[in-house]
DNA sequence: CAGCTAACGCAAAAGAATAGCTTTTGCCCT
DNA sequence: AGGGCAAAAGCTATTCTTTTGCGTTAGCTG
């Protein structure tokens, strides 16, 4: 954007709210962009322009929400913190509301920033737990693409391409094997 | 379908067709309902009213072209079976049109059913791929769950989540840390 | 072969997306 | 401060998509 301040800023937000209200108004199935723009007190136009089509906007929305909203908690173990993250990631990003939130947030985004976005945000997440572990001198500590790769992206895949049969204890056991690789498995 | 022979098979023909031809023809981006009835030979609310709208149609189109061409080559190892088999799998699933197959199969498709097929054919490949190594003996031979954990799941949420900086070096690294759990990680 | 009904065709109407043009409003520069 | 530039929003007409109601066709069953 070329100017961030002033009216841009206002449309932005103001769209950007009456999105959430409308989603717990009429339902995400509901939403259309003349419906929106109406709420923000905008015409149609501005809203194709700045954002191209619904699913661009809802993907932007999308990520906003799925951006995490505090720092991981700290048990003092590292299996535990991990543990810990993992299972309140998966019952979010699970749950009915989290799936429709990564499939908007996947969709309308040809470039795959906001994808990215996402995957950034869970990085950082686990970046935090593995430095704290680091610090306090654990032994093993695994790199953040090994717990990407070995604990979010199965619950991810799961989640969006095997419906059905995820809990806790999934995200405890992926947990597990990340970190003690000398287990045996048949 | 309650009426799976006749008109239906023929219409449903027609207008996945249609969709084949003009993908190569106009380019994805430009589809549009009206102009695949049309091609079809058919009415657009026909369409409408078998698929629901043009996301949902996509994404039965999808899930055909992810839809394994051959059984996996057979080597006489499980080793080389399962990194030809990853190799040729997220070339396919990486490159741009593998990846719109991928997202237009999950996106017009709530239930999950389209995604869960995908799921299934990388199953049913890599299950061919493990009971080939089991009948010749060979030990230590995973299951199928754990190689859709370890090898697939991380290619696709790489090529969801974080587009760039996927090869073939990647997927065989994924194939041998899941052949040999006791390799130690930092 | 006769009846039933799912599925399709047709056409009208509603709704969404686009494009051209005008107006407003940040932002920068003197 | 004031003026000029250009980005962004408004407005409106037009096109295209989607929905819907009703009549027709054509598989299926007895």
């Amino acid at each position: 954007m070329a100017r961030p301040g002033g009216r841009s800023a206002r449309v932005q937000q103001a769209v950007h709210a009456a999105v959430h209200e409308l989603e717990a108004e009429v339902g995400r199935e509901a939403l259309t962009v003349p419906l929106i723009a109406s709420r923000a007190g905008v015409t149609p136009s501005t809203v194709y322009r700045r954002w191209g089509d619904l699913r661009e906007l809802l993907s932007d929305v999308a990520v906003e929400h799925l951006r995490p909203e505090a720092e991981p908690e700290d048990t003092g173990e590292l299996a535990a913190d991990l543990t810990v993250w993992a299972e309140q990631f998966l019952d979010e990003m699970a749950s009915p509301s989290g799936r429709a939130y990564i499939r908007d947030a996947l969709l309308g985004d040809p470039e795959g920033a906001n994808a990215g976005q996402c995957s950034a945000y869970a990085a950082e997440q686990i970046g935090t737990v593995l430095r704290r572990a680091a610090d306090r001198g654990e032994q093993r500590v695994p790199d953040a693409e090994t717990v990407l790769d070995r604990v979010v992206a199965p619950m991810m895949y799961r989640i969006l391409f095997r419906p059905g049969g995820l809990d806790a204890d999934y995200a405890r056991r992926l947990v597990a094997d990340c970190l003690t690789p000398e287990r045996d498995r048949r």
